[in-house]
DNA sequence: GTTATCTATAACCATCAAGTTACATAAAGG
DNA sequence: CCTTTATGTAACTTGATGGTTATAGATAAC
């Protein structure tokens, strides 16, 4: 993973509001409306979260009639992971574990 | 794991000078003057991007002499991934491993 | 106690990030 | 078409971030 792509994914993932987004997300998709009323921001401040994850592959999103849906794309968040798996000689009482899950990923 | 302390550990991963100096560190403890030879920066430069990572938990220092020592601490690095892994419902392929994973740690 | 070395802090600057309000655009329905 | 609903975009404000240079502070050596 490159980065700049970590620099995104990373970016993104270090706002609150953003890790609830897709937190909710990760129940089911949600178009803005939904998400907006889950906040006390405006709606263009959810757009802009938006903007933000869907720029890090963190989320998709779709028309669906008027609405855009969102739906949480898992692929940033692995990668991610796997970066910081890389510190794994830091996990002394799990190494082994994590490196067969790694080597399981993709 | 509380949502001010992810904003940090998160926001700290966000920059590549930072990722750049943990992934120097989980090699071995370094002093300022390691860092900055290994980026294009000054020093005050460095030593911020060292604040912030401590303020992180991500390091932790001590005197060693006139020099400061950076230790690389893996716990919030443990607990950013186990927020991540929350996700694992999208992890498909290896969601039982990963589970087992989780319960290991701490 | 002076000097040298290593690191931190202060002051500043430029850019970016997160929010706002006001308005524009897209699609569906009567 | 005109209206309604849902969302995006523009312009702006405020505060944080990442860098700089210059200087101060801490420790060791002599």
């Amino acid at each position: 993973m490159s980065d700049e792509q970590l620099d995104l994914v990373f970016g993104a993932l270090a706002d609150r509001t953003r890790r609830a987004i897709l937190a909710r997300l990760a129940r089911e998709d949600a178009n803005v409306g939904d998400l907006t009323a889950l906040f006390t921001m405006s709606q263009p401040a959810i757009s802009k979260h938006l903007k933000v994850l869907e720029q890090a592959g963190l989320i998709s999103r779709n028309r669906q009639g008027t609405m855009r849906l969102s739906h949480l794309e898992a692929g940033p968040l692995k990668q991610a992971t796997g970066w910081l798996a890389d510190y794994r000689e830091y996990w002394t009482e799990s190494y082994a574990r994590l490196d067969e899950l790694l080597d399981s990923l993709d």
